[in-house]
DNA sequence: AACACCGTTCGCCAATGGAGAACGCAGCAA
DNA sequence: TTGCTGCGTTCTCCATTGGCGAACGGTGTT
């Protein structure tokens, strides 16, 4: 591992968990290091734009961040996703939530449409949550080639709720289950009082590149709702695919 | 200048310039550096989600990236932008552009609505243009506070065509001319035969975040095109501007 | 079967990263 | 005004480690 660049990223990472500009000092106590040390590390990263220094040595994120963000294969979906997400929320009155698999077993939201309504579920951009809990998770990992699937299962599933699944049995049946159904559905296994339907969105390759998600508060689901909702979602997702077909860009 | 993480950070661009998944040996090639060197680099930012590895070696970048552009202070404002924005478009027919003021005299794009006319402006989301020859450029500058200005006022202002603003004091007169006015209007500055209408955005502290832009080719631009688009574009970005202070997120 | 072409590992030496101390410059208090 | 304190920045130096060349091991090709 090389500890300059490592370095580095931890003052990267470390700006970005801040969300906003921050003093030379306090970054150097956050990594750790000298702010001798820290402020080559600053120096740097200004030279190249990652980050931008204030008057007074002060730091944050510069665009250049954003710039390379957007570069990463599989979020040039988001802009055309975007218009149908718009019309999903506004269609079912409640939020869409777009995700796709990182790391193996991870999900990674890449966009939100903020429900309208006073009581309202909150996901960051950005945020992560392991797959097996979260609709948008289940709904990725089951239209997952089958090694693929066994490449990523971890050892062990990690429980957030009584509800949430932990045996590999139960979560490969449900996978079976979802991929039959063509959405997915959780109910209470990331929070209790959370639920969520998703439905895969497939790329150019005929690969799940993301997976589209509606969730609300569990006391809003019932029978009217489970009526609604999943067919809502699986027609935007399939929406979405089908423009990634028409009009595949050089990734996504 | 930390040689080793400046060259993390070029193997950083240049997958970001790739948009797809590359071998070692090409970035290797590209960088100038041994097989070796480039191998560890990749290994750390592997290790830490920035880049990922799929089979036989060959590496992308991966949502770690992705989640570090969301934090750039300032980008909070997309996702409140875009519902406007996507109205905005829909209703003047033409592609909507959200850009923010970057290392000075940069424009960045955050965020484009392409247009659904078969001729359309093409502008890629992060990418840059100096600030005097865009629309979007000179509506942020004309309402940064004058110190500011004046730093960031380069000693020459570059030719893109013949008609591009390229002396400081036409530029001086025409950013006076903005700001009575409320919105920025070019044509043919930055190419030929593409127009532009732009208007500011404020934050919750009162300073320019962002500007909202139209942009057309040229032949579309007519009497009624001014009629029109200069107040739907003011509107829209005085529509985001509330927002962002009805609201004001940790950033933006 | 031999070859060519990858990505990966190994070992070495000099370059350089990072600590610590010294510096300069604010803002503040006496 | 004159210290004092708390910043960010600069300087110097030594051990660390970054980066190279070479060797390795796997794959696919001729």
């Amino acid at each position: 591992m090389l500890a300059a660049l490592a370095h580095g990223l931890d003052v990267i990472e470390f700006l970005a968990g801040e969300r906003k500009p921050v003093p030379l000092g306090a970054v150097a106590a956050a990594i750790g290091m000298s702010k001798a040390g820290i402020h080559r590390i600053l120096t740097t990263l200004c030279a190249r734009g990652f980050v931008v220094r204030a008057e007074g040595g002060i730091y944050s994120l510069g665009y250049k961040a954003w710039e390379i963000g957007w570069a990463v294969p599989g979020v040039q979906l988001v802009p055309r996703a975007v218009p149908v997400m718009q019309r999903l929320a506004g269609s079912v009155g409640d939020g869409a939530i777009l995700g796709a698999l990182d790391a193996g077993f991870e999900v990674v939201y890449l966009h939100v449409i903020e429900s309208q309504q006073a009581v309202r579920v909150y996901i960051d951009v950005g945020s992560r949550l392991p797959a097996h809990v979260t609709a948008t998770g289940l709904a990725c990992l089951a239209w997952l080639p089958a090694e693929r699937l066994q490449a990523v299962l971890p050892a062990t599933l990690s429980a957030w709720t009584p509800e949430t699944i932990t045996t590999r049995a139960r979560l490969l049946k449900e996978l079976v289950a979802i991929k039959r159904r063509g959405y997915a559905q959780t109910l209470g296994t990331f929070r209790q009082d959370v639920g969520g339907v998703a439905a895969p969105i497939f790329g150019a390759d005929g690969n799940v590149v993301a997976a589209l998600c509606v969730s609300s508060p569990r006391y809003r689901i019932d029978a009217a709702w489970n009526k609604r909702i999943p067919v809502a979602v699986m027609s935007a997702a399939n929406e979405i695919t089908g423009q990634l077909h028409r009009d595949p860009r050089p990734n996504a």
